[in-house]
DNA sequence: GTCTATAGGATGATAGAC
DNA sequence: GTCTATCATCCTATAGAC
């Protein structure tokens, strides 16, 4: 059982606001009031509002990161590998679910590094899966539709399972991992 | 060749600004800047920055309300009425690209009446098409997976068309909606 | 570590001249 | 239909007391 680190009760609580009405629309105030402090206090803690953010998506954005080169350098088939992508998502959506808000609707408003260094991740991420498509569509193990095609439509159900997640509660991640790789794989027909 | 008026004109431009920052990042300056007008001179045509997201938000959802309950009348099967959904987000998806990051990102800030009549459009929607996957599994037409996870999946996919379409340009949507009709329910394997 | 006070600027919106 | 001027409020952030 850790303690919370005072910065890291104020990423907390921004998190859950920013994934209720965005970055834009919190102030400090929003913040300090959740926290029964006054807004000068936070900057104890932080250097500004955009330290908050950056921390926020930042860090789950290192976990798809470090998730998807550990995988891409094993010797498995690429359909195997596209079911451990799903199930890095589910896994991070269920331990991350209001992070993944701020990281899918706010990342424009990261400012110079921080900005830099989140579009580089998810175009590295994004390149990566599309080399798993088609290096199964390739070998025969994937249809051969247009392989964006198939990156956006299993991407996007996977970068919008936290609004879903939110919306009906804690659901049995081993359910979810199972009905999920078989509804993206092997399709509803 | 029909000449807008100067409301459209804002709500055009306001559209393309919320599309780029999203609705509390850009001040009513901003759309008066990409205008060349003065931020007052706006409110000659509107009556406030609130009026601008609804008429967008609002104007779009209509078209989905409309498509789906036209279609659900109709004597198909219920794969063909899934067929008809992925298109008719297509063709909304080609014709109000910028809208939908709004109806998508923005809805929140949608005020009383305005955000209760999206959110009544927007459930009874997910609802209509709830019941045409529960009835493709009824009557053996769908594999038998959670309907939740089928909808969820599906939807998912087809809400965030919009980022896809503006990130590679216009694509010929015959060949989208051939290719996406298949990944969708055929699966990729 | 939290407070009060406040700087310095942006924001949505209105009044009234042209 | 657009302008200038302005109001009242909100914003992020800092200074300095306790």
């Amino acid at each position: 059982m850790k303690t919370l680190s005072r910065k890291d009760e104020i990423i907390l609580v921004a998190a859950h606001l920013f994934n209720e009405k965005g970055y834009k629309a919190v102030s400090m105030r929003d913040i300090a009031k959740a926290m029964d402090i006054k807004a000068a206090s936070l900057y104890n803690h932080i250097s500004g509002k955009q330290e908050i953010l950056s921390e926020i998506i930042l860090k789950v954005a290192e976990e798809f990161t470090v998730g998807m080169e550990k995988m891409v350098s094993e010797s498995i088939s690429a359909i195997k590998k596209v079911e451990k992508v799903i199930e890095l998502h589910i896994d991070i959506t269920v331990n991350h679910s209001e992070a993944l808000a701020a990281l899918n609707n706010d990342w424009m408003h990261l400012e110079s590094e921080n900005l830099k260094a989140f579009v580089q991740m998810r175009e590295d991420y994004e390149e990566n899966f599309r080399s798993i498509i088609k290096e199964g569509i390739d070998n025969g193990e994937i249809k051969s539709y247009h392989p964006e095609v198939i990156l956006f439509s299993i991407l996007s159900t996977l970068r919008t399972l936290y609004l879903w997640n939110q919306k009906r509660g804690k659901l049995d991640v081993n359910i979810l991992k199972k009905d999920m790789v078989s509804v993206l794989i092997k399709g509803i027909k």
